[in-house]
DNA sequence: AGGTTATATGTCTTGACAGATATATAACCG
DNA sequence: CGGTTATATATCTGTCAAGACATATAACCT
């Protein structure tokens, strides 16, 4: 489930926000460029993978990133890693791909 | 591009048998449960990413692994990592999160 | 209580995607 | 050349996901 759950930008995106702080539905609603309700339901995406939790302060909820999920991404990324740690040209390599 | 290539399992079995050496079409469509042109769909989405290369032998292709686009996971993951690194309970997190 | 704000859920539509089958392309072998 | 092997592409189908709109829930405020 985490890797579909990234697979989405918005949802990327309401993680990239989390990591800098906690923040309530509605201030994510004002960043990204949809609804409300399918905020919501990307929040519930990262939910059940784990990636936020939510906490009620009064009438809104908090959501905050739990960034414990990403280890699995972080374990699997790590073979590949080192494939190209061990290359010479992986510095070249790697500039080339942010072009 | 990249995490959407990323989001299907087959094509994630796909790189990792790739991982281990560079293979023919027929090879992964004998491991994966699923029928030659649906491999050759998901190489052409892994082609599309830049995360396979092909070359030429006789009637085959051999499909090689090209790393480098996972730079780009590894460096959104580089913030992430940061905030995990930071706490005290990072291991105990982790190995929970395995289980 | 009634109104407002904040968020979640239900329903529906649309579009994308994964898979299968059938077919096309191309290189080998006899 | 004709047949076989290896791979790609085309077409169709079913499923799923993302979004919108409407509605439900719940806490606040007066």
């Amino acid at each position: 489930m985490l890797f579909e759950a990234l697979a989405d930008g918005n949802r990327r995106r309401i993680l990239d926000l989390l990591l800098e702080r906690e923040r309530p539905v509605h201030d994510l609603v004002g960043v990204l460029r949809v609804s409300q309700p399918a905020v919501s339901k990307h929040l519930r995406v990262l939910r059940e993978a784990g990636l936020v939790t939510s906490r009620v302060d009064a009438q809104r909820r908090l959501y905050r990133l739990r960034a414990e999920p990403l280890h699995q991404l972080d374990d699997w990324l790590a073979p590949y890693r080192a494939t190209w740690e061990s290359r010479l040209d992986a510095l070249e390599s790697h500039l080339e791909d942010m072009t």
